[in-house]
DNA sequence: AGGAATTTTGCAAACGATTGCATTGAACCA
DNA sequence: TGGTTCAATGCAATCGTTTGCAAAATTCCT
């Protein structure tokens, strides 16, 4: 049973002068015995609290924002600029978005998310930060807007972005080494005998022309062949795609890099129609290992980032950074978890 | 290149006074203008606009918000009641959430995402409420809050769950006919010779107690036995729990109704583990029809709900609400999917 | 008791955008 | 030309909270 409640007939209290001419004080005092400044009376305090919380009484955000610019909010940005279709519903977004929420929760603020599509909106992200409605952005993946992201970070610290990070750049990253996640997978399916490797993905995102580079870099160093197959992450055309992909003929040798888990998964389920055996016939690696990974048939091979590690590293950053701190990138380093596929 | 920057020396344009000031005008002309307001000149409001983009100008949305008594943010809270550590990250809130973002998003409103565990928080949706951060309010999930949400529910008309229906319930909301998916499940499973159904999952969720009501139901009325065996969600439990729960002698004639497809996941992969065929020796139904169930070794026999549906109905319901309307439930009917594992 | 030192309180000015109302200026008509 | 109408603009109050400063109340000291 609540006791906050308007319908007795008692006039709503809704704002601090309400309650201060309820209890007798001035809005001011009000004010501050709620927040527990020190100033006012131990026992002024205690009853002012009292009668707040008999009325229910919660102060406007909206006025405190303004008041003291600053919102206890944070922006998180999911820009979807490489594939404008692609589901928020991704799941690598997923994980990091819930990951996040539990970093920021636990630091006091809130989360308030925008799925942006940039070729729709042009300043995105200045919108986002100028509305004042959030004390500091974070990005979740850098999409193909690279170029954006830089210019805005020149006259804006307080963000933090999760992607790659290339050399030289201004804004302040969290990710994994994607060129050295793309060698690991291509090591580990030249090592099962691999002699060209497809790689699957869009490398119009810098994240996956990363993966892609890096697969390249060590294939052509062992004379292997690499032939990317553009795939993108839309739940709606991911299938079809794959499957147009993958309906070629394999010959031995023939091996798969999956830009993500989501496009590995898929892959195998394709190869599994096509009646083609995994990893007898087509290897394949991931990348993300998702908590998925480890229950497909047969388990994937993939490269690991560690999303949680990832999350709490950008929260972190970005508090220091709301503190006044210029913080550097951090260059996770992939994990390669070897199980069946490859 | 950004044209906004205050790196150049001049004076950055934070108000709309400022802007007013620049432009020769009064801060309400401004605002009229930005807001495209017929009362004012159509070459002044051509010219301010201009300007405010030349200057990078955006309004302070915390003191439209104030003054307006409206936010265009929708809050969304997760409660996670049921199952404290559950994370975030759970792949049908997740799924839920990309595609209420999806919907909000496409009419004008920005999210506010809020986790809450209960037991920590006694009021959290009054404070969600209360905070005049938030429109209206969407809550993903009864959990075990079902009480509390009919309680503010009395007091407070904007706000639509995503949850279970019961009868004569006071709280709006929109959900699956969970114990008619019960019903199927077990239908589904007794028809293929189930004698004894082990329900898989934690029935102190109000969505999960119908299902697993609907199974016994049907279970009763033909004779067959069901089992609980509490399996809670968080991800870092979820594991063992499955292990803990399988590890058992089953005889011919046993057979699992998952609470969620992620149980049923896991519980493939346990029982491979295992050495147990599926469906051979024990035949598996899952609930929800996640993306990931289609492509599950063997492909998952599973009850679906229309999740992207669902989300857009929310929406829909919530706006239709705070426009003044009021709204009924909306309970949707679940659908068989059968594929290999039952 | 009388004044200084110290708590507590109240007052009023912000924060930045919106909007009803009054005012200005221009256009129009007889 | 004088008055009426109407389109544009300015003025100032308002949203509800916070906080610097001054005022009041209390305590402390000699």
């Amino acid at each position: 049973m609540s006791d906050n409640d308007t319908t007795r007939g008692r006039p709503a209290v809704r704002t601090l002068s309400d309650l201060a001419q309820i209890a007798g004080v001035s809005a001011g005092t009000v004010s501050r015995a709620l927040a527990g400044n020190s100033l006012v009376n131990a026992d002024t305090r205690d009853r002012i609290v009292a009668l707040a919380r008999e009325h229910g009484f919660r102060p406007n955000q909206m006025a405190s924002s303004l008041r003291r610019q600053k919102t206890d909010v944070i922006g998180i940005a999911i820009p979807l600029g490489h594939d404008r279709r692609q589901q928020i519903s991704d799941t690598f977004f997923m994980t990091l978005l819930g990951h996040l929420a539990d970093a920021l929760t636990e630091r006091g603020y809130d989360l308030m998310l925008r799925r942006v599509v940039p070729e729709r909106d042009e300043d995105w992200l200045d919108r986002f930060i100028g509305s004042g409605m959030v004390d500091g952005v974070l990005v979740i993946g850098q999409s193909d807007q690279f170029d954006r992201i830089e210019d805005v970070a020149d006259g804006y610290r307080l963000m933090v972005v999760w992607g790659n990070h290339t050399e030289g750049q201004r804004h302040c990253v969290v990710g994994t080494d994607n060129r050295l996640g793309g060698r690991l997978a291509a090591e580990r399916l030249i090592a099962g005998g691999a002699r060209h490797i497809y790689f699957l993905g869009d490398t119009s995102a810098v994240e996956f022309a990363a993966r892609y580079a890096g697969a390249r870099d060590t294939a052509e160093r062992m004379g292997v062949r690499v032939t990317p197959l553009a795939s993108h992450l839309s739940s709606d055309r991911l299938e079809a795609e794959v499957a147009a992909n993958l309906d070629r003929a394999f010959e031995p040798g023939d091996a798969i890099f999956a830009a993500t888990d989501t496009l590995a998964i898929a892959s195998l389920a394709r190869l599994k129609a096509l009646g083609i055996a995994v990893p007898e016939q087509v290897r394949i690696v991931g990348f993300d290992d998702l908590p998925l990974a480890a229950q497909t048939a047969p388990p994937l091979t993939t490269v690991r980032q560690d999303i949680r590690a990832g999350a709490f590293a950008m929260v972190d950053l970005l508090i220091r950074r709301l503190a006044g701190e210029d913080t550097e990138s951090i260059v996770m380093p992939p994990r390669l978890i070897g199980r069946i596929t490859a």
